[in-house]
DNA sequence: TAATATGGTTAACAAAGTTTCACGAATTGG
DNA sequence: CCAATTCGTGAAACTTTGTTAACCATATTA
């Protein structure tokens, strides 16, 4: 989850669906709709997310059915939707699993606020790398430092956060705009093309033919470290 | 949490806390109550608890207020009771920096279940380290002292809160704000750079290029012991 | 191959944020 | 009661970082 958290949204009413993945796209996150159960079971095959988010009344497999199947075998966070406000159904809701439940109609801020509150209480599974090597340097990713051998090389923040976006997955190129997102910078894109040059004065023998941070043409930068 | 999860219960009305307190207690919690925000203050200086149960309409402070002031230092587990049921209100509650909002009345098992929700996804608390290492240097939480080797580094008692209000959760940044209420500070935030300046000519071995003690642009600084 | 377009690099600058200094009020200990 | 120390204040010096614009490199196409 270092980028994008990704939601998946599981609604028939196609309305729904398409507010709902506008809204959280437009609010920093990356979503995939289902139209049912089934539609929502290939997607999880396929891809990974950070968060589900569960209509109650559906034709076939309803929501708390599907909530209750996955987590036999899956911990991810769950949020119910439904037009249902009974005591007795929040309640079952939540007994099937499900992480909260918000009924419809909902004011969309409340269901962002919800999402992040649950996001904000999950740990992020950590894959990427501790350090990297780059030649006599080497970055801990972990404390945002540089270092040749034991003392410290400084870096400003915006270029630690930087070079710690780029070394989270190394030889992958990520666009300015992924890397806007990913070091907080503020601001517009070509900000990534000057701090880039910064970066490479320190991290570069020879900043002039880089040899870790390199340019992809029209597509951004990658960090190949040794 | 290896036992019982520890709950505080603040709410001005008995009957509500008596009934809380019970209940909770016969579902496998460890119950302490508060009658108003002072004395919630109070009872989480002595002791550590799990989660916050907060009325959210209460004489003095109220609940949300509670809330926002101690998620400047904390990160525990807050819900929010409350007979606004309007959505406005919810989101407000939402964006103090609570977990879930429950508006009264309410089904007991419906608390129960948002509380095993929460905790559930709760990490179980990383224990605040007793001492810290910085290089050469060791610091002691508990007596607020700073050691080489055996013997004592003269540290003022402001340098000695601040130090300790950092190495009570080290790697994670804190604003000045947090750290003004953490090492009980008086006044104005730029008093805090000039403290992190004292104490850095301390505590680093090149204060210009500090390994340690982390300023954290536009957010605050951070202590990474080794 | 030259002309043109597209995209990348970098210097110079301004705005915002951080560090440090000198000062003085308040406190402490002899 | 004095001297020493601590610690907040405000200001000046300095650093960081986004913006702009000029310049350079690489691709495309006539």
């Amino acid at each position: 989850m270092a980028e994008k958290p990704h939601i998946l949204v599981v609604d028939d009413d196609r309305r729904l669906r398409e507010l709902l993945g506008r809204y959280l796209t437009e609010n920093g996150y990356r979503v995939t709709a289902a139209t049912d159960a089934g539609n929502a079971r290939a997607k999880l095959k396929g891809m990974e997310f950070d968060l589900l988010v569960l209509d109650v009344m559906m034709p076939g497999e309803d929501g708390m059915a599907l909530t209750k199947s996955l987590r036999e075998t899956s911990e991810v966070p769950i949020l119910l939707l439904t037009a249902m406000a009974e005591p007795e159904n929040r309640i079952a809701g939540l007994e099937s699993g499900a992480d909260d439940y918000l009924t419809k109609p909902f004011e969309p801020r409340e269901l962002l606020l919800r999402i992040r509150t649950i996001l904000r209480r999950t740990p992020p599974p950590t894959a990427a790398p501790k350090e990297v090597r780059l030649g006599v340097l080497r970055f801990d990713l972990e404390r945002e430092t540089l270092f040749t051998g034991k003392t410290p090389v400084p870096l400003t923040s915006a270029e630690a956060r930087l070079l710690k976006a780029l070394a989270m997955r190394p030889g992958e190129t990520l666009s300015r705009e992924a890397l806007i997102a990913a070091a907080g910078i503020e601001a517009t894109s070509r900000v990534v093309d000057v701090q880039v040059t910064r970066l490479r004065r320190k991290i570069e023998a020879n900043p002039k033919a880089p040899l870790y941070l390199k340019t992809v043409r029209g597509k951004g930068y990658a960090l190949w470290p040794d």
